[in-house]
DNA sequence: GATAGAAATCGTAACGTTTCAATAAACTGC
DNA sequence: GCAGTTTATTGAAACGTTACGATTTCTATC
């Protein structure tokens, strides 16, 4: 294998540039112990007469952290992760951190694979929203390696888990019908093995239940999370008798779909049927109707997922978490698509 | 500094265990030497003992190649750079490379301070959707590191860029309009120190001279590329007499922005203004009226984009790239939003 | 001016790999 | 059976840092 010809110059350079050993250039670099303002104004100057940035991988390597963190989403143009993403990397980026990006699409091999590839790079900790059928959890544990689970969080996940209140927020959104004076509420609920879905379903049953509302079975959908999904289920919800007066979607892709399939039919919203979805971005706000939607903090989760995670990477060996579950409010942003039953 | 406790095994753990040497070991994982079967097989067996995972620290260190790419995005959450991004991540994912995702927020300090951080990390190569200002070009040329430019290319690079045809794509949105009959054309031009920007407003210049349609100054909008400066330029036009009766915009956020104005305005359209943009994205086709844009390649952006790096980072002293250039073919989908002439 | 203690500096051995020159082992052909 | 070749295998020297213990240089005190 041919060398690749690496940087110019290596901290030898800048010591003998500057008349000091390498140890000196080092404890300019690292503050670890201190050096005299004169040195240390010497060895700065030849730093920067040379270009000279250190070199992290052999930091990394003598040191045995990387300052890098892996992040692995499962559909990166899902207009969810992009924030969240955005808010972990802004957070490692002040924390001195860089983001490895991962996209599993969705497989739990492809994930599976990331997860090697990220250990093999000796990431400090991994942030994962995970997929269907995954093996993360086993597979990480076993190697005792620093992990959050972000959005979708495993049942069995002991700590180190950040998502919204999906219980609450599906509760909120089916009160929201509720009130509405909705009896007759479908759901799409996504796929019933992601955490998120699941709770949202959860929440939604709470509150029908409060409510003392029947949920029949028709009137429930669940499995895919695509587009498609949503837009075979609506048409299926749309051929029943009596039809709902409201639904309620369990995430973006799946509203996008349902709309799709209530446009082809030129179903009234709010009129025919009420909508509300989960996920809330720019273009809800601009739609015809404009769509009421559950927003989730989603920038905040990315944010704070990263907090999370700096707390394991830091921790000593039988140190306690301050916290070992984030839970996050999410917010129901009420416009149109949603109005009086009858 | 502590030092963090290193993975479980290491090659000499594995070479013990199949009585070989650290060589041996070597050869096995890489091939680069043969190894008889036998002795292969017990190194192996060994390695999957141990879920042993070469330390790839160490390996770049030795071999100068970290198998790391560095994207930089001005804005993730613009829904048109995950795709790009996710083109990347995909063809890097097959070549062994693995994504470091970095935000630039627009801001040309921010970029500047990502580029010195993956030069220090020593990733093989950048993709860069540089920000207005950038001074991107000149450090990295500087330091001759293998760079591609993506969507934003500066006007001064040699070599390595990928672009939509945005200067012929700008014409097709303009002789749409001008087809249908519409002679008083405004453009949201964006920022025009951007290169799609530029290139968008120079497309529209050429196709309304072919037709010979004049262009008036206050017809012609410029500056940002946010949603409140598309709203703002909206305003604006509508204060005109005679208005326009067609608008052409050069992104999806000032897109935004200014549907928002004319909605706020209950501008009708297609019938009193037709409107074009820039970007196409699911939302589009759903809006009413459904949007006509220009839809760009963005996934084989971020896939050619890093096969064109690829080229760059193998290359040896002197050879020729088989194109530095790429440039790519832009559909326009017409729906609704566009209508002949009043 | 000598001396103790503190402060600054340095040499060197790692970190976990790869690679190259050197050795050992196994084949050739005669 | 032996020189000559090929083929496997290995030991040891890097790669560019950090951090430890050892050493030198200061400063203050008597």
């Amino acid at each position: 294998m041919a060398i690749k010809p690496r940087a110019k110059y290596t901290m030898r350079d800048v010591a003998r540039l500057a008349g000091v050993s390498t140890s000196t250039v080092s404890a300019v670099i690292n503050g670890s112990v201190p050096v005299s303002s004169a040195r240390a104004e010497k060895v700065r100057a030849a730093m920067a007469a040379l270009d000279y940035h250190p070199d992290e991988v052999a930091r990394s390597l003598k040191t045995g952290r990387t300052n890098v963190v892996g992040v692995i989403v499962p559909d990166i143009t899902n207009a969810f992760y992009p924030e969240v993403v955005r808010g972990v990397e802004e957070a490692a980026g002040k924390a001195g951190y860089s983001v490895l990006l991962c996209d599993s699409s969705e497989d739990a091999r492809t994930e599976e694979k990331h997860l090697n590839t990220l250990f093999a790079r000796r990431v400090d900790g991994v942030l994962l929203a995970c997929c269907a059928h995954s093996t993360a959890y086993d597979t990480m544990v076993r190697r005792r390696f620093p992990m959050v689970f972000v959005d979708r969080v495993p049942a069995a996940a002991p700590e180190g888990t950040i998502a919204t209140d999906n219980v609450g927020s599906g509760a909120m959104a089916a009160r929201h019908l509720i009130a509405l004076g909705h009896e007759r509420i479908a759901m799409l609920a996504g796929n019933l093995e992601l955490s998120p879905h699941r709770d949202r379903l959860e929440g939604f049953r709470k509150a029908m239940q409060e409510a003392n509302l029947p949920i029949r079975d028709e009137y429930l959908i669940s499995g895919g999370v695509q587009v498609q999904d949503g837009d075979d289920a609506g048409v299926q919800l749309l051929a029943l008798h009596p039809r709902p007066t409201a639904i309620m979607v369990s995430n973006n892709q799946l509203f996008l779909g349902l709309l799709q399939a209530l446009e082809r039919r030129q179903v009234r919203i709010p009129e025919e049927v009420s909508v509300v979805g989960f996920d809330d971005h720019v273009w809800n706000a601009h739609f015809h109707p404009s769509l009421t939607a559950v927003a989730q903090a989603t920038f905040e989760m990315g944010r704070r997922g990263f907090e999370l995670l700096q707390h394991i990477m830091g921790r000593k060996p039988g140190e306690e978490l301050p916290e070992k579950h984030v839970r996050l409010e999410a917010e129901l942003r009420v416009r149109n698509s949603t109005g009086r039953a009858g």
